[in-house]
DNA sequence: ATAGGGTTAG
C-alpha cells in the first residue's frame, strides 16, 4: 500500500495548487513595477514631484462622487462582472492632461454649529446631559422632566450628542418626538444611531432607520454609513450589505466614507473581487480613493498574504499620488508581515523614519512581531534600542509583544529583565499575555522549573492561565518526561477553565509520541478528555483491531476535517511520530501518504531538470525519516528504470532556527550516517544534505542488488 | 467627542 506514496511524491509539485492564491488581481491590467531595488522606495521620490495643480474652477463647482457614480447606479454590485470593465485598467475620465482632474470628493463636513457656543444655555444644558448620563434609567423619567430650557431644536440636539449611554440616547430621543415642538429631520436619527453604533445596537439602529422610511424621512449617506459600519462592528455583514444594496436602489449614490466603509465590509467578508471589482467602478468614474480606502484595501491583501494585490495597491497610491500617512505605513507593515516579507517591511518602515513620520505603538508592535516570527534577533533588539533612544511611544500590547519576541528569539536574559520590570511598574502589571509569553521562554528552553514557578506565581496573583501557556507548560513537563506532573497540571488547567484546543491536542499527541506503556497511556486519558476522536484514531493505528487502508484513510480524513487548518500537520506528523515509535513502519508510510495527498506538506519534494529535492523543514523527525526512505525507495525504482535523473540530489531539513525543527538536521546527519547514505551536509549552510547522481545510484544498488537483477 | 470611513497580541 505505501508503495503508491512513491507515486505521489515524485511529481508533488504538480499538484501543489501554490499560486491559487494569485488569482486574486487577474482581471486588473497586469501591473507593472520597477523590478530593481527602489521598489521598495516606491514613495521616497514622489515627494519631489509637482503637486497637483489648484482647482481653479474652484469645489463648488466638481461634481460630487454620487454625481460620477450615477451611470452605475443602474447595476448593483450583485450583477455578474463585466469581463470588457474588468479587464481594462480603469481610464481616467479626464484624457486632457492640460486641464487639471477635478479636485472633487472633498468631504463636506458638518462643523460644529456655531449657535451653540453663542447659546447662552449650554452650561445648563450640558450639566443636565451629564446627569441624565449618570443616572439610574428608572430614574430618568422623572429627571428628564427637570429640563432647564425648552426643548428646542438646538437644545435637543446639544443634549443628544451629549449623551453617551445608548439606552439613554434611545430614552431621550423618544421622549423628544413625544413633546412634538419641531419636526424631527434625519440629523436627530444620525445622531441617535452614533451613540447606538457606539453600543453595537445594530437592532435598535435598523428600527430607526425603517421609522425614517416609514415616516418619509431622507436617509442620507451619514445615516447609511453608520448603519453599515455597525453592521460591520457587530459581525452582521450580510446586514451591512443589505442596507448599502438597498441605498443603491433608492439611488442615493455613496460619498467616499460610504464607499470606504462598504470596501471594508467586503474585504472582511473576504471578498476580494467584490471589493476590487467596487473599487475599479469607482476608479473608471473617477473617484479619487483617499488613505483610508487604501488602508482598507492594504489590509485586506494583508490578510489573504497576498503580495501582488499589496503591489498593485502601492502601485496605484504612487500613481494616484498619494503619500502613505501613519496608519497606511501602520497597515502595509502588518500586510507585509502577513504576506512573509520582512525585508521589505524594514525598508518602508526605514523609509516611513526617513520621511519624517514618528512611529506609534502600533507600528513598532507590527514591525517587532515580523522581527520575532522571522528570527531577526539582531533587527529585534536593534529596533528595541531605538525606541528608547528615541523615546518612541510604548504601550501595554507592545511590551507583551517584545517578550513574545523575546520567546521567539530565546532572549531569555532580556525577556526576564522586561518581566521583572512590568512587575516593578505600577501601570504595566503583567497580565495572563506576559506570563504566557514567558512560560513560552521557559517552556521551549526546557526551563521546567522556572515555568513551573511562573504558574504558581500566576495562581498566587489570580492572574489566568489561558490555553497557550497551559500549552507551554505541557510541553515543558512532557519534555521533561514528569508525566505525573504533567497529568496533574491538565486536570488543575481544565477544572480552571482551560478549553484544550487543537494546538493543546496536537502537544499532548507530540508527548504521547516519545512515551512508552503507562506513562503515554496517562497522557492519552487526559487527550482523550479533550479530543476522544484522535484518541481512536490513534487506538485504530496501534491498536490490535486491524483495519484496511480505505477504513484508515476514511478516519484520518473524519479526525483532520475537525481539526483546526493549522492544527492538522502537527497532528499528522505526530501520529507518524507514534507509528514508527512503536515499529508501525508501515502505517507511517500510508499516514505519510494520506497527509501528502490532503496537502499537508505542499513542496515536500521539489524538481528541476539540474535538482531534485526533498524539502522536509516542516516534518517531525519520524515524518521526516519515513519521507526519506519513500523518496529512496522511489530512486530505487526509477534507477531499476534506467530512467533519466538530475545531477543533484538535496535534502532540507533547515537550519533549526524553528522551535519545533530543532535537532532535525542532526537527526537527518546521524540517519544517513548510519545507512551510509552520500548525502553531505554543505559547509556554511546547515541542514542543507546534496548527493550526487553518481554516488546516489552506486548507493542505491549496492543497498538493493536484489531489486536491480 | 459635538451626525458617517482605516491600523496593534499565540
Amino acid at each position: 500500500m505505501a508503495t503508491n506514496l512513491s507515486t505521489a511524491l515524485v511529481p508533488y509539485h504538480h499538484h501543489h495548487p501554490d499560486t491559487t492564491h494569485r488569482r486574486t488581481l487577474h482581471f486588473t491590467t497586469p501591473f507593472r513595477l520597477p523590478t530593481n531595488k527602489k521598489r521598495l522606495a516606491i514613495f521616497s521620490n514622489s515627494s519631489k514631484k509637482a503637486p497637483p495643480p489648484p482647482a481653479v474652477d474652484g469645489e463648488q463647482n466638481s461634481p460630487s462622487l454620487a454625481d460620477q457614480l450615477k451611470p452605475l447606479s443602474t447595476t448593483t454590485l450583485s450583477d455578474q462582472p463585466n469581463e470588457t470593465q474588468l479587464l481594462s485598467k480603469p481610464k481616467s475620465t479626464w484624457v486632457n492632461p492640460t486641464k487639471s482632474k477635478p479636485s472633487v470628493l472633498s468631504l463636506q463636513r458638518h462643523k460644529r454649529s456655531s449657535s451653540y457656543s453663542f447659546n447662552p444655555q449650554m452650561k445648563d444644558l450640558r450639566q443636565f446631559a451629564m446627569k441624565l448620563n449618570d443616572c439610574d434609567e428608572s430614574d430618568f423619567p422623572s429627571i428628564i422632566e427637570s429640563i432647564p430650557h425648552p426643548p428646542t431644536r438646538e437644545n435637543a440636539l446639544l443634549i443628544l450628542n451629549t449623551l453617551r449611554p445608548w439606552q439613554k440616547s434611545l430614552l431621550f430621543f423618544n421622549w423628544v418626538k413625544a413633546q412634538n415642538v419641531f419636526p424631527i429631520e434625519t440629523i436627530f436619527y444620525n445622531v441617535t444611531m452614533r451613540s447606538l453604533r457606539f453600543g453595537r445596537q445594530f437592532h435598535h439602529i435598523e428600527t430607526l432607520a425603517f421609522e425614517m422610511i416609514e415616516n418619509g424621512i431622507e436617509l442620507d449617506n451619514i445615516t447609511y454609513s453608520t448603519i453599515i459600519t455597525c453592521g460591520k462592528r457587530c459581525n452582521l455583514f450580510d446586514k451591512a450589505v443589505e442596507w448599502f444594496e438597498r441605498m443603491y436602489k433608492t439611488g442615493l449614490m455613496p460619498d467616499e466614507v460610504t464607499y470606504s466603509a462598504v470596501l471594508d465590509v467586503y474585504a472582511k467578508l473576504g471578498k476580494v473581487e467584490e471589493v476590487m471589482r467596487l473599487y475599479e467602478r469607482g476608479r473608471a468614474s473617477g473617484w479619487k480613493p483617499d488613505s483610508i480606502a487604501f488602508a482598507v484595501l492594504l489590509k485586506m491583501f494583508g490578510e489573504k498574504a497576498d503580495y501582488d494585490g499589496i503591489r498593485y495597491v502601492l502601485q496605484e497610491m504612487k500613481s494616484i499620488g498619494i503619500e502613505p500617512n501613519l496608519v497606511v505605513y501602520n497597515t502595509l507593515l502588518e500586510a507585509m508581515g502577513k504576506s512573509g516579507k520582512p525585508g521589505l517591511a524594514r525598508s518602508l518602515f526605514e523609509e516611513m523614519v526617513g520621511s519624517g513620520i514618528i512611529p506609534n505603538e502600533k507600528t513598532l508592535t507590527a514591525l517587532i512581531k515580523i522581527y520575532g516570527r522571522a528570527r531577526w534577533a539582531r533587527d529585534a533588539l536593534e529596533l528595541w534600542e531605538r525606541m528608547r533612544v528615541n523615546s518612541w511611544p510604548v504601550d501595554f500590547i507592545l511590551y507583551n509583544t517584545l517578550l513574545s519576541m523575546c520567546a521567539d528569539l530565546g532572549l531569555v536574559d532580556e525577556a526576564e529583565k522586561l518581566f521583572e520590570g512590568m512587575k516593578g511598574s505600577e501601570k504595566r502589571k503583567p497580565d495572563s499575555w506576559s506570563y504566557t509569553a514567558m512560560l513560552n521562554i521557559y517552556g521551549s528552553g526546557g526551563h521546567v522549573e522556572k515555568a513551573m514557578f511562573l504558574f504558581e506565581e500566576m495562581l498566587a496573583k489570580g492572574v489566568g492561565l489561558n490555553v497557550m501557556g497551559c500549552t507551554c507548560l505541557i510541553q515543558c513537563l512532557g519534555r521533561a518526561k514528569r508525566i505525573n506532573d504533567l497529568v496533574r497540571f491538565f486536570e488543575t488547567a481544565v477544572k480552571g477553565g482551560v478549553t484544550p484546543d487543537d494546538r493543546l491536542c496536537g502537544c499532548l499527541l507530540s508527548v504521547v509520541s516519545y512515551c512508552e506503556g503507562d506513562d503515554a497511556m496517562k497522557v492519552l486519558s487526559c487527550l482523550e478528555q479533550a479530543n476522544p476522536k484522535l484518541v481512536a484514531f490513534v487506538n485504530l493505528l496501534c491498536g490490535g483491531e486491524s483495519v484496511d487502508f480505505e477504513g484508515l484513510k476514511e478516519e484520518f480524513k473524519r479526525v483532520l476535517s475537525n481539526t483546526d487548518v493549522e492544527a492538522r500537520r502537527p497532528f499528522c506528523n505526530c501520529l507518524i511520530d507514534i507509528c514508527r515509535n512503536r515499529g508501525f513502519d508501515e502505517r507511517a508510510h500510508e499516514l505519510l501518504y494520506l497527509g501528502t495527498i490532503y496537502g499537508l506538506y505542499p513542496g515536500l519534494h521539489t524538481k528541476t531538470k539540474e535538482e531534485w529535492r526533498l524539502n522536509v523543514r516542516s516534518l517531525s523527525v519520524g515524518a521526516a525519516h519515513t519521507a526519506f526512505e519513500e523518496w529512496m525507495g522511489t530512486l530505487a525504482k526509477i534507477v531499476q528504470r534506467q530512467e533519466s535523473l538530475p545531477a543533484l540530489f538535496s535534502a532540507n531539513t533547515g537550519a533549526g532556527t524553528h522551535k519545533f525543527a530543532q535537532g532535525l538536521g542532526s537527526a537527518f546527519a546521524s540517519h544517513v550516517e548510519k545507512i551510509a547514505a552520500p548525502f553531505r551536509e554543505t559547509e556554511g549552510k546547515s541542514g542543507f544534505f546534496v548527493a550526487t547522481r553518481e554516488d546516489l545510484v552506486s548507493w542505491v544498488e549496492s543497498r538493493a542488488p536484489s531489486v536491480m537483477t
